[in-house]
DNA sequence: GTTATCGGGAAAACAC
DNA sequence: AGTGTTTTCCCGATAA
């Protein structure tokens, strides 16, 4: 068996988990939504549609060179920034358990990559070629989010959030690009977390995302009046 | 000169 | 207790 096989029935196994808890757990008894089908391809709509032929990438994965700590910024797609409700989901705050492996900033950054509430604070600057960037404009919140959803005692900063990017050039998962604000994954980490999203937009998303409406009914987190902004915002 | 962003050392904190 | 992963603080460099 693949490691990647590994790594997908670990992802199931949490899962089962996630599902096991939400019977018990009162954040996901009531209102139970997550994203529908319109949310997803709502997305989509919005990521610059470019042929892969006008969107090298800042980094070809292909190439068998080494993991470059910067990457020399090319040609990236457009950037758009989309106008969304404004607000913000947040997932829970870590919940220990038996084989329950702590959230990364990575995976953090992946979910609100895919999450329209956060489109306004992180984009998708080339999806094929994982590369990101975070809106200058609102970066603050995200970086706030992921702090709250940490349970960190000080308030998060796109800074220190930054900081802890940076850790990740070392290790592979995200690397800078150099244009400002920008990032790229790792494609193996892209493709691992694609099938974890697979899975977890049909059964563990509405974790957090139910539990971000009882968090901000507890008034912890009340980005929904924060976000209120609709100006087009640019990076 | 100012501001924003970036890069990284170092140590503390925390989870597993 | 050991290890890995942030988190926090700090300072300097660079670019706009």
């Amino acid at each position: 068996m693949s490691s990647l096989d590994n790594d997908i029935n670990q992802h199931f196994q949490d899962a089962i988990d996630v599902i096991q808890r939400h019977s018990d757990d009162p954040y996901c008894d009531t209102e139970y939504k997550y994203f529908e089908p319109p949310m997803r391809s709502s997305i989509m709509c919005c990521y610059p549609i470019t042929h892969p032929s006008d969107v090298p990438g800042p980094y070809d994965w292909n190439e068998q060179t080494s993991w470059p700590h910067v990457v020399p910024y090319g040609s990236l797609g457009p950037s758009v920034t989309m106008d969304y409700p404004q607000f913000y989901s947040i997932a829970p705050p870590p919940r220990s358990g038996k084989g329950r492996k702590k959230l990364r900033l990575y995976e953090y950054l992946h979910e609100a990559l895919g999450d329209p509430n956060t489109a306004d604070s992180i984009q998708w600057t080339d999806r094929g070629s994982g590369t990101f960037h975070f809106i200058s404009k609102n970066k603050e919140k995200l970086a706030e989010c992921w702090g709250k959803r940490k349970g960190n005692r000080k308030t998060m900063t796109y800074q220190k959030m930054a900081r802890a990017l940076r850790n990740y050039s070392r290790t592979g998962e995200i690397v800078k690009v150099r244009r400002k604000l920008t990032y790229q994954f790792n494609p193996s980490i892209i493709q691992r977390l694609g099938a974890e999203q697979a899975y977890y937009g049909s059964a563990a998303a509405p974790d957090w995302h139910n539990w971000y409406g009882h968090y901000s009914l507890q008034g912890d987190c009340d980005l929904a009046t924060s976000f209120t902004s609709s100006t087009v915002t640019k990076v």
